[in-house]
DNA sequence: GGCCGTAATTTTTTT
DNA sequence: AATTACGGCC
């Protein structure tokens, strides 16, 4: 099985990685740590299956969990065996690939092949119609917290004759089963069904069908499962099955990197792995081609703190660089103001903004450092957070065409039946329902009824008799023209375009922008199914990432990424580890957290650096906080200590131990400026109070504003349009800094790069 | 049926 | 603090 010597294939791997690259039968178990090539040893062994003619491209299942993973490893592979990556229908996410399964079997659970996925919200809004339908109180028993139930035995494989007594019970004192059976005969009649279903009925449908079983075991030559740590118990069982009768499985994992059980990932997955697959070989990737000793050795030093591990030694030849800084400051804002003057030496020094992230624990954080991004000018991009689908104009666009595609798609039609106002209400839709539930039919299907009845008034029946021809005319319609063009027709058909524009505000105008970069999105599919498939599996919004921009993200989503440096915001207890982790989930939790640490800090190549502030709002509260239990456990010998604190880190290392902070309940009981702390404190407050703002007017220039020349296309007096802040006058003009009274949130001194002249 | 005011709630993390 | 949900009022 010894490739040639000079096989390209194999170049600049070491031992380890060639073994995993060469051992293509059997079952392969590699434990890859932080940055040890674990994606060149999967892409560099795929293309080895194709070159070798072990496989077709079309007989190989690889499986990842982003579609970020996805499309970088599709991009590698590419570069590695050509155009023949095309023929790759089996490389995706477990869910694209269970659901392009799902489109071919589906009426073996009894859906239609042009079933609909659902997200979160519309599983949200059905399972609160249900808890109101059977007269439970939706305050006493939260429709999110069903859905956290449903969620969590769709993982782990139940389906709702197979809970047990406790389980049933984890939903309104015994109610659990039966709102999960009611939800899952909900989903069959709407032809739709959840996340956790395309994992699910995929499985019911392996087990029930071993000839549907046999036909992808056949199928499939080799399996390989990237991020293995973090699958499922579906997920498990899925791959087990599929895998089961050539038993080349190829599986890469990190037990450190599993940060993902709140979603139902077991890490035991790892460990039994060698049990399932007996005779498993197991790799051991351990050397770091990422980050520098000092990095490396503040996470494993981290890591060490965790009880439950495998336990591994990373190491690396590469030479000295800079230890980890922590930084303490006085608070939030203050945080942000330091990241940023850290970032424009960087940027200075020449460094490029793309290798440079902010990683937070949670998605509020982000906010701050987009103020103070914004404010001087630097090039941001916020990975995640408010994402395109889910803004209300899109998901009405989209509701528009799925009940085009899907005239039973309930959801869709409740969404949009009065989006815009047609003067249809709540009363009307009642109506409806009723007569659906008694017919049994969709709520299109009994809005066609309904106008032959006199239930409604003739106003309201008029109304709805339109509207359903306006739907006909356009599923007439999708048969022929091209998804872009059929929204943009549906949009300004059914009146959504005029309302918006009739609003003239900043926000409808970006609203209309946003629909029209929809369409523009829709442009490369070729039909109206596979572009709704795309766009509820693949939520993110792949914007071009041409610009040098900085990147903020969660750690989360930092996954598999690598930056030269990585700033780590808000390490306070509450904040990282979260609150959340720290009131429920016990020490299994916290250990998940310092995970995520470690994930973290290993994202960094160069350099990495800590912040703690000791002041924070909360909830528009200022709360005072303690560093992060993790600083404390990061050996001294490889950290900058650069907070400003009296008595040191010492004593804040001792505080947290015990187990409330001394100074909180004090802090919030005054008003936070007057918290009184040790002299090192008022000393940093003070100096900052004193020099921050000269030093944002005279001394902190952005590198935007060296070289940029004022524009010429706005002047004093001009109307504009900010992406964040809507339309505004120009007040003032200086360089390239502009202050401009905003209608909604008043004056603000901007750089010119960030407005457009308005567009009317 | 639509609009406006107050009250409650929010902060994990992703497919 | 800011967004959302709901209730009362027109």
């Amino acid at each position: 099985m010894d490739g040639p010597p000079g096989d390209p294939l194999l170049d600049g791997l070491n031992p380890p990685q060639r073994e995993a690259v060469l051992t293509t039968e059997g079952p392969v178990l590699m434990l890859a740590g932080a940055g040890t090539g674990k994606t060149a040893a999967l892409t560099r062994r795929l293309a080895h299956l194709v070159r070798a003619r072990l496989a077709w491209p079309s007989e190989i299942l690889c499986v990842t969990f982003t579609n970020r993973a996805a499309r970088e490893m599709r991009e590698r592979v590419g570069h590695l065996i050509g155009p023949a990556v095309e023929g790759m229908p089996w490389l995706g996410t477990f869910h694209a690939i269970a659901a392009k399964m799902l489109r071919r079997h589906a009426e073996l659970v009894g859906l239609q092949a042009n079933y609909t996925i659902i997200d979160t919200d519309d599983q949200l809004r059905l399972l609160k119609q249900l808890i109101v339908a059977e007269g439970l109180d939706e305050k006493r028993w939260p429709a999110r917290q069903l859905a956290g139930c449903i969620d969590r035995w769709k993982n782990r494989g139940l389906l709702p004759d197979q809970l047990d007594a406790g389980e049933n019970e984890a939903y309104a004192n015994g109610k659990g089963r039966a709102f999960y059976q009611l939800y899952q005969d909900r989903l069959k009649t709407l032809n739709a069904c959840d996340f956790g279903d395309l994992l699910l009925h995929m499985l019911t449908i392996l087990r029930g069908h071993p000839e549907v079983l046999a036909q992808y075991q056949q199928r499939f030559k080799y399996v390989m499962v990237d991020e293995y740590q973090d699958t499922n118990q579906v997920q498990y069982f899925w791959l087990r099955l599929l895998a089961q009768s050539r038993k080349n499985i190829c599986v890469v994992g990190d037990d450190d990197q599993s940060i993902y059980s709140w979603r139902g990932a077991e890490v035991a997955n790892i460990l039994r792995f060698e049990k399932d697959f007996p005779g498993a070989r197991v790799i051991r990737l351990e050397q770091n081609y990422r980050s520098t000793p000092q990095i490396l050795a503040a996470a494993s030093g981290l890591i060490d703190a965790n009880t439950q591990r495998l336990g591994k030694t990373l190491w690396t030849d590469r030479h000295a660089g800079d230890r980890v800084r922590v930084i303490g400051v006085w608070d939030g804002p203050e945080e942000a103001r330091r990241v940023g003057d850290d970032i424009e030496r960087l940027e200075r020094e020449g460094a490029a903004l793309n290798q440079v992230a902010i990683l937070v624990r949670a998605q509020y954080q982000t906010r701050e450092f987009e103020d103070r991004f914004i404010s001087i000018g630097l090039n941001y991009r916020i990975v995640g957070g408010f994402r395109f689908y889910e803004r209300a104009e899109i998901r009405d666009a989209l509701a528009y065409l799925r009940l085009i595609a899907q005239p039973a798609d309930d959801l869709a039609f409740e969404r949009i039946y009065n989006a815009p106002k047609r003067g249809l209400g709540a009363k009307a839709l009642e109506k409806l329902h009723l007569l659906a539930r008694r017919r049994g039919i969709p709520l299109a299907a009994a809005a066609l009824e309904i106008v032959d009845t006199d239930e409604l008034p003739a106003r309201a029946r008029n109304t709805f008799l339109a509207f359903m021809r306006d739907v006909a005319r356009w599923r007439d319609l999708a048969k022929t023209q091209n998804p872009a063009d059929l929204i943009r027709t549906v949009m300004d058909e059914s009146g959504y375009t005029e309302a918006l524009q009739a609003e003239r505000t900043a926000e409808a105008s970006g609203r209309l922008e946003n629909l029209s970069e929809l369409a523009r999105a829709m442009e490369e599919y070729e039909s109206l199914g596979d572009f709704l498939e795309h766009v509820s599996l693949v939520m993110d919004n792949e914007a071009a990432a041409d610009e040098e921009k900085v990147t903020i993200m969660t750690m989360h989503a930092a996954k598999g990424l690598e930056f030269d440096h990585v700033f780590l915001p808000g390490w306070e207890e509450g904040v990282f580890p979260s609150q959340r982790a720290l009131d429920e989930g016990g020490l299994a939790s916290l250990e998940e957290e310092r995970r995520l640490a470690y994930v973290a800090i290993t994202r960094a190549r160069r350099r990495c650096t800590i912040l703690h502030a000791a002041n924070r709002r909360i909830y528009g509260q200022w709360t005072s906080s303690i560093p992060s239990r993790f600083i404390a456990e990061l050996p001294g010998d490889h950290v900058d200590n650069e907070t400003t604190l009296s008595g040191g880190a010492s004593l804040w290392r001792a505080q947290w131990t015990e187990h409330a902070d001394p100074f909180a309940e004090v802090a919030r009981a005054q008003p936070a400026r007057t918290v009184t702390r040790g002299p090192g404190w008022q000393r940093a407050a003070a100096r900052e109070f004193d020099t921050a703002p000269r030093r944002i007017a005279e001394t902190t220039r952005s590198a935007a504003s060296f070289a940029a020349k004022p524009r010429t296309d706005i002047e004093i007096g001009a109307r504009v349009f900010h992406e964040k802040f809507g339309y505004g006058t120009v007040a003032a003009q200086e360089g390239n800094k502009l202050e401009i009274d905003f209608e909604t949130s008043g004056r603000k001194r901007v750089i010119d790069s960030f407005v457009k002249p308005a567009a009317e």
